[in-house]
DNA sequence: CGCCTATTTGAAAACCGTCAAAGTATGTGG
DNA sequence: CCACATACTTTGACGGTTTTCAAATAGGCG
């Protein structure tokens, strides 16, 4: 992959957009380029973060395993989307792993060098910071969600923050939705089959359609129990 | 309150410790103190982000309201520690609520004198991002936690959790504790009525202790149930 | 077609929440 | 010092949601 190439993948990236020519330059020079089949890991929980990765083709999914091997995704990132920032920010071990969903091009950058690349850069450091928030934003939404709501809701208010983030075309199955909201694929099924009855959702096989959103955020707030 | 006492104030920040004398008085400049009694709220959920709070003296919890009204604690924080950050750096509505356990002394900077603190600190700026860093592993635990296991196991990490940062002594009612591991009082109270049968805790009004952390560690694993 | 994986459905049971009521500590004011 | 109010804790019974287990069906791909 040339330089050019790794640029213009840069360039995807929130973060790394406002970089001048000459840093996007200095930041691909420091760049390597994996290529993962679906269902490899770009790393495991508990592995020593030696680097930082941004999505160049594909998504990956981040999830963390429970005492009983049960799995809990955290998130799905895209082209432009980074992760393993937390690892890399504490020098501390990956808090989750990382799997390839389909065919996967991910960016890698060490982690010495991209503190190096940081150091003078205040202005991708705050870009990097807004990231964090938004996704510890994020993260407490769902805590709250977790703790409070019933899977009903939980289920939601998922599709609905998926679909502001993929379009209302999600390319999940119903087992990767369950291990999103936090409930078993069965019980995803029943309440899928309500919602595509309602007509508030289509979906066929590693497909689901959000057809009617807005009652799709009424059920989403308990409103009215289907 | 003197200048002198709000850099002592600043002083028991992580973040703010490696300032220097001068950074220290510009910074304290910056501050104010308020004051709240118990129940207050320091700011709300939804409310503009105008400043950023440190804990000078007291306890605060930050929390979020389910559509039903139940609450949920996504955290305590003590002297030294701050909180609005999320809100601040993303210059977005606060996304939770914070409020006085007890009588609170906390320190108060202006978004923007912040801001432009921050500005030539690229020393500190790394320890906010440190910070927040933790803070998302914590929240992505917690997440997993609340998802993929069950309530006593979750107790018994939150109690774990807990004993870390405060030592073996919790001063934390039923309710509080509840509201943490995202369950009712009734069920905490039996569980925890069970963990002090097996001599695990020990707990009085608003109180507990933990006694015997090992086999409290081995339930949050779950290997055996009680 | 045949295999593999995803989806669907059913029945039973476990877990946990809800509701109601009573008991117990803590502090306050008379 | 006692009476009372308040808040926290405890217990029991019941019911609903969700998980678990089992089995069957359906879709995609070589």
């Amino acid at each position: 992959m040339t330089l050019d190439e790794r640029i213009a993948l840069l360039g995807q990236s929130i973060t790394f957009s406002s970089l001048t020519e000459e840093e996007m330059v200095e930041l691909a020079g420091l760049c390597r380029i994996r290529s993962l089949n679906a269902g490899e890991y770009v790393f495991m929980e508990g592995e020593e973060p030696d680097w930082l990765y941004m999505v160049a083709e594909g998504r990956v999914k981040v999830l963390k395993h429970s005492s009983q091997g049960k799995e809990f995704i955290i998130s799905f990132f895209g082209p432009g989307e980074m992760f393993g920032e937390v690892a890399i920010f504490q020098n501390r071990p990956y808090p989750a792993s990382a799997q390839a969903v389909s065919e996967l091009k991910v960016i890698a950058i060490k982690r010495d060098d991209f503190h190096t690349f940081l150091r003078n850069r205040p202005e991708t450091v705050f870009r990097m910071i807004h990231v964090l928030s938004g996704r510890l934003r994020d993260a407490q939404v769902r805590l709250r969600d977790l703790a409070a709501e019933r899977v009903e809701q939980r289920l939601a208010r998922v599709l609905i923050m998926l679909a502001s983030r993929l379009g209302p075309v999600l390319p999940f199955t119903r087992q990767e939705i369950a291990d999103m909201v936090g409930t078993t694929p069965e019980t995803t099924i029943r309440l899928m089959s309500k919602l595509k009855e309602a007509g508030i959702i289509a979906s066929s096989r590693g497909r689901t359609e959000i057809v009617d959103e807005a009652r799709l955020r009424e059920l989403s707030e308990g409103l009215q129990p289907m």
